[in-house]
DNA sequence: CATATCTCAGATATACTGATATTT
DNA sequence: CAAATATCAGTATATCTGAGATAT
């Protein structure tokens, strides 16, 4: 858990401080970025901890929600890849553990022989339900925050998206 | 790299607006912890990359500003820990890993000889300096915002840090 | 004797590279 | 034959647990 005892200050803050004085430049950007980095190993940390009595972890999470969200309840390994933004390699390595415990099933494309289709089975949208309440309850592991500056920090955090390519669109 | 060709639309927004219809509850938070994994993974993507031709992660990297920044240019294995929120194993990997390429050195601790310093040396504070300009040439792998919005997200991710238990302060 | 610091061994999760089989 | 899809083997990084050595 990386659990050390509270810090008497940020340890963010000052490095930055330090980085001004010393190194100067973009400080305000490499304070981001830790803090990026540290808040996603908190929120990461959180949100394992609570799947973990399930057999999930947040990345198998995810690829279920996915799954519970399409139109047929089944998607194409590389359909999933695009969406979770995850390597084909990892794709297949998540999968492969959903599959092992009988969350999901791969089936053969109807059309392209070359694809293979992941389907949610029962199992796994129960088992989707429950961990969204286990996560519900630890908020996700996002602590701090009201509603309107959880809009605040999704919307600043899209911008980043849109910049580095994951998407184009107009709205946002 | 996890590269695939930008999406036509959101897919962190589409999933919200999925988790809204058919689940409810707090729908914005999934989406900010959702995005905060993302951008962690586009970060740290484009840190490493710039980083690799030194040698270097953004791991190895924090470590080393962390000991140039100190007043000595020493620090010892459990206080980096501490300010680089590390697990004391994640430590000892890392020190192994600098000081086999020469970039810090261990050295006994002159009154408690429980603890093992780790200082900084000349080639060190070298590759610390260039591994700065590679890393500010690319902006940090933090696209898309301007200054005053880099500011928004380190205060709203400073709420996070400490109402995690990260530290505790008056300011901020 | 309890606690603190550091290390090591082993297990897990994920990502990446490069190669391969199959299909389009 | 080129491109797309999925898999596999091997490598790397980082985390955690549990155990142990040394020192306070």
């Amino acid at each position: 858990m990386t659990a050390h005892r509270p810090l008497p200050f940020d340890p963010i803050a000052r490095a930055t401080e330090l980085w001004s004085e010393r190194i100067g430049g973009p400080a305000g950007t490499m304070a981001a970025v830790t803090s990026v980095m540290r808040v996603q190993q908190i929120v990461l940390s959180s949100v394992d901890q609570a799947l973990r009595p399930l057999g999930l972890t947040f990345a198998r999470y995810e690829a279920l929600v996915l799954l519970v969200f399409s139109q047929r309840g089944s998607l194409p390994m590389r359909v999933m890849g695009e969406r979770l933004q995850l390597h084909p390699t990892s794709v297949t390595n998540i999968v492969d553990r959903l599959e092992a415990d009988g969350l999901v099933r791969r089936l053969p494309h109807p059309t392209d022989r070359r694809t293979t289709l992941v389907e949610i089975a029962d199992s796994g949208r129960d088992l989707m339900k429950r961990a969204t309440e286990a996560v519900t309850e630890v908020n996700f592991g996002l602590p701090g925050l009201t509603e309107r500056q959880t809009q605040q920090l999704n919307d600043l955090l899209a911008k980043v998206r849109r910049a580095a390519g994951d998407f184009v669109d107009e709205t946002t």
